[in-house]
DNA sequence: TGCGCATATGCGTTTTATCGCATATTCCTC
DNA sequence: GAGGAATATGCGATAAAACGCATATGCGCA
């Protein structure tokens, strides 16, 4: 449902972990923890509910999780996720 | 803030009225709230969400308010807009 | 001025999201 | 198999969103 893509894009910690993965390379729960400074409940969480999007996908790799850009995901999904990092990444630039 | 312009669209009934409000012209309050079927405050509340985001104005026009899609908008906003958009009307074509 | 229509808003309630903390799970290494 | 690292999850607390109902406000008209 697209409400529910809209508000898993509506968090700050999210679009920025999106923004991460969108380089279409893995990236452990672990890493994005500190990169982004969040707890490790709330990112494991915050990682969840992206992968329920269908946004992400995630691969169990000895002990760790590596999240990616879930493949083929649709035109329209990848233009709206990218408008999003587009005003996110702007207003990073603003806030510099 | 992104944020809020992602939550603002992550409501059903916003995402409609932005739907029927993004042809350029004005629609009164009693117009959103008979075609998609929402009380009046309720209507009323989610058009002040829509405008405090700035994504439409209104004006007063005798006993009725009139929203219209902001003028002006930034090109990545529209996109922003335009991609939900296409995305909740593709929903309402699959559901029809 | 008084009435009626359209809209906004105060208020209390209910629902939903988010979080931290603690604990469970999974997997590696020794 | 014991211990430790990485991740997920149950649970209770807190905060935020959304709603209905009632009422206020703004406006036109008689």
């Amino acid at each position: 449902m697209i409400t529910a893509l809209l508000s898993a894009l509506a968090e700050p910690t999210r679009l920025a972990a999106l923004q991460l993965l969108w380089d279409g390379q893995e990236h452990c729960v672990c890493e994005l923890m500190s990169r982004l400074g969040a707890s490790q409940s709330r990112m494991s969480r915050h990682m969840a509910a992206l992968k329920t999007v269908g946004l992400v996908v995630d691969r169990r790799d000895a002990q760790w999780v590596r999240y990616r850009r879930a493949p083929q995901l649709s035109a329209n999904v990848i233009a709206l996720v990218e408008a999003a990092l587009s005003l996110a990444s702007q207003q990073d630039r603003i806030a510099a």
